[in-house]
RNA sequence: GCCCUGGUAGUAUAGUCAGGCCCAGUAUGCUCGGCUGUCACCCGAGCGAUCCCGGGUUCGAAUCCCGGCCAGGGCGCCA
């Protein structure tokens, strides 16, 4: 490949003879000049062309063809950056079918649809790749914190033999002459990783079955999950609101530019994020008038009416009934109807649950019993807790769902490069 | 799975309620021509739509009715 200086920074050598390239965002062809606004992922930079055979050579480029251009950066009080780059030969390097399958950068605004389906294109827009580059900071964030704090990163697997939770349904998929499942959740094999390495962490795709129809659900999504072990629930929310806050810092500190194109200013939770109980939330609910009883779920709008009451833009509710958490959640001593279990709302949505989990072989075959579940289809499960298992908590934050909250998309699509819902599998 | 709204050139929309003035208007795109530095360049001409699919009502359907598919939103389920 020949040599190349990114546009952003072609914009601050100036006078100095180099190779840029990128695509033709569009081009202005007057009678004696013409212009090239070219792109690539680092900026954007206008090539003014004087001479005749190149000004023939940019009548014929359309937008979003690739070109590579030699020439050099020279400050200019007409150009309106400020900077202009003059060619001395342009060259095209891969053509682009007219017309575009939508417009880029004009001001017709085209729907997520649509801009799914061209998705390769989409990610050229200021708006969408503003979106990935804030999630690969999160990400980059996520991983930095972790790793310098001694969480080692595994690999769970994502074909699975059985249910791993219950609840949603799973994907079958045929393995040789067995039945298998896609993942929903990597809890299995994060428990079983930290009961020997302690402290680990992993970022996965998992799978739910559910023919969900809403604007913050998918069926392929991405998990963060830590696994802590000699740890309870109080012990890993401290790690969730950190980590949390040290994501949300970054993003800010790193994306200034992508956080204005979305019109996002992010709001940093204090330290300690406050803690209600269940009990409490209900008590809050009920006082303002909801119709909700000790036990039941929150409904969509009470959960907002919750963070409205609560005030902050992010706290815990702790302490859930058993019965609204899965069968692994350790009970309360004093009071078993009652469990380690936490989840973590963020601007008004659910973005983590966790829990501090049953390391005791014979406490989770009772609960098992509790929940009417068979014991015996379980015994892998409760065998890993048999040879020595150190208490452990862990949660889970939906990626897809803090790019949501962080970029502020209404649309969970938006927040995924490549969404898999209930109708749409490419691209 | 339920409720509401929508589906018209590449894209985004008007027209649909009150069927015929619509072989479908506008913007943007694309093609061509003009324009002495533009910067959402500007100006002019042209191209592009079996009006989502199937059925029905009617002399006549983009428009009304039924079914399907898809999209957006609200809920349920779920995380």
């Amino acid at each position: 490949m020949f040599e190349r200086t990114q546009i952003g920074k072609a914009r601050e050598s100036l006078d100095e003879s180099l190779t840029i390239a990128g695509w033709v965002k569009r081009t202005r062809v007057l009678r004696n000049i013409s212009f090239v606004i070219l792109r690539d992922v680092s900026g954007e930079i206008q090539v003014t062309v004087k001479d005749d055979e190149m000004r023939k050579a940019v009548e014929d480029l359309g937008r979003e063809d690739v070109i590579k251009v030699t020439g050099r950066t020279v400050s200019s009080e007409v150009a309106n950056t400020g900077v202009e780059f003059i060619p001395d030969s342009i060259e095209v390097v891969n053509k682009a079918k007219q017309p575009l399958p939508f417009d880029l950068f004009g001001q017709v605004k085209t729907e997520l649809d649509t801009r799914l389906n061209y998705r390769f294109m989409d990610f050229r827009t200021e708006h969408t790749s503003s979106i990935f580059k804030i999630q690969n900071v999160l990400l980059t964030a996520f991983r930095g914190f972790l790793t310098d704090r001694g969480y080692m990163e595994f690999q769970p697997p994502c074909v699975i033999a059985s249910a791993s939770e219950g609840g949603a349904d799973l994907f079958m998929l045929p393995y040789f002459e067995k039945q298998a499942y896609l993942a929903q959740s990597p809890q299995l094999y994060k428990q079983m990783c930290a009961i020997s390495f302690e402290k680990v962490y992993t970022i996965t795709p998992i799978w739910r079955a559910e023919k969900f129809n809403t604007p913050t659900h998918l069926n392929e999504v991405r998990q963060m999950d830590i696994e802590q072990a000699f740890a309870d629930d109080e012990t890993v929310m401290k790690v969730l609101e950190e980590i949390l806050v040290h994501m949300l810092v970054t993003v800010k500190e790193k994306c200034p530019n992508e956080l204005e194109i979305l019109g996002r200013e992010i709001v940093v939770p204090e330290l300690p994020f406050r803690h209600v109980t269940y009990t409490e939330s209900i008590e809050m609910l009920q006082d303002a008038g909801e119709e909700i009883a000790w036990g039941d779920d929150f409904s969509k709008p009470q959960e907002r009416k919750l963070t409205e009451l609560v005030g902050k833009e992010a706290f815990f509710i702790k302490d859930w009934p058993s019965v609204q958490k899965a069968f692994y959640a350790m009970p309360y001593e004093e009071n078993p109807d009652v469990v380690h279990a936490f989840d973590c709302i963020y601007s008004g949505i659910e973005i983590s649950s966790g829990t501090m989990r049953i390391h005791l072989p014979e406490l989770l075959r009772e609960q098992l019993r509790k929940k009417g579940l068979n014991p015996d289809n379980f015994t892998h499960y409760i065998e890993s807790f048999a040879y020595g298992a150190p208490p452990h908590a862990g949660w889970s934050i939906g990626l897809e769902r803090l790019t949501m909250t962080v970029t502020g998309m209404t649309n969970i699509r938006e927040c995924s490069m490549f969404p898999r819902d209930r109708d749409r599998l490419v691209p």
